[in-house]
DNA sequence: TATGTTTCTGAACACTATGTTCGGTTATAC
DNA sequence: GTATAACCGAACATAGTGTTCAGAAACATA
């Protein structure tokens, strides 16, 4: 049963912290903010942070979460099931983008995608080609997808989506359709 | 000017630091892995250990060394000067597997890969094809390749190297060159 | 605006790891 | 055999983690 309102110190702490760990993220990466550059940075109780949060992964988590929703709710949607998985990657450029979200969600991204991947590559290929394994596909798409994003945030966005996106179409596919017809 | 003979103590050491790493990357991973833990296992003092590697970073590059000097010699060798870029997988999954060098390293491989791609890259492509820079796609190609490493170390080498490089071959190629000659 | 509840605070604590220093010990090269 | 270089390990300073708890502050609600 959800709260009807969320008590604003809790909103407030939270956001805190949220935008002091992206700031320092910005800053000096991920691996080297530690929680009491966080909590030093938001200005909130040492015991405040562990409070809501176990540990720094989790803050960051739940900084992801949106974004995270916003693709679930979209690979769940009916709208796709007749489409290629390829349908995805534009929107996934623009959303990135969008959100100026930063590669260090990447990772969660690509596990999602790898899932989603894999269920759909298991159902529309034919039991023939034992050779290459859906898992492997499916690691390779999520894996290029991830790559080619890497580079565009790396270079701060230099093309546009669609043509990242065309890029990564013209660039996986044919290969990967290839194998799929049976190699 | 180099030593002639090494102290017999000093490489007793650092085999016995680069044993006990090795072992315990396996055990629980690279991340999991303090410098306790390594000068425990190898029954080494701690004031020893900082005075040969000033962190577990170093050390663990160290062990690289071999197998990154290995690929420097191979890429530089001029049997290849005319061949494609793709001459090089094959070599390197069995070197890799050979070697079980573990995916720790593949970070540089991929760096290394990286810069050799680029160059080739920039001499074989025709000046037309603004649209795809260099950069972006040397980036694909070395991640790609390794991603496909990276499914065949988790999975324990599940499949031979000459067939991983055929798979590798058959993904990335297709689409890479279809670029290359003014997509 | 009074009240009971929830959240925040911050200091103290136990713990783990890092990296340095230094006097004493041991292995090595020659 | 001896000088030298390497090793040892305990002690220390530093820094981070995660927990606890009593008191202060902010909040929702009526």
């Amino acid at each position: 049963m959800p709260q009807k309102t969320i008590d604003r110190r809790i909103q407030r702490t939270r956001q805190l912290l949220q935008n002091a760990l992206s700031e320092l993220i910005l800053q000096k990466g991920y691996e080297k903010v530690t929680v009491q550059d966080v909590i030093d940075r938001a200005n909130v109780g040492r015991s405040t942070f562990y409070a809501h949060f176990e540990s720094l992964d989790q803050l960051l988590l739940s900084g992801f979460e949106p974004l995270r929703a916003q693709f679930e709710d979209f690979l769940s949607g009916a709208e796709f099931d007749h489409e290629s998985p390829w349908a995805l990657s534009l929107t996934m450029f623009q959303q990135v983008q969008k959100q100026q979200g930063g590669y260090i969600t990447l990772t969660h991204i690509q596990k999602f995608l790898y899932g989603y991947l894999l269920d759909h590559l298991k159902m529309g290929m034919p039991k023939r080609n034992k050779n290459v394994p859906p898992e492997l596909l499916a690691h390779y798409v999520a894996s290029s997808f991830i790559a080619l994003m890497t580079w565009w945030i790396d270079n701060e966005y230099p093309l546009s989506a669609e043509k990242m996106n065309e890029i990564y179409r013209q660039l996986v596919e044919p290969g990967t359709m290839a194998i799929m017809m049976g190699g």
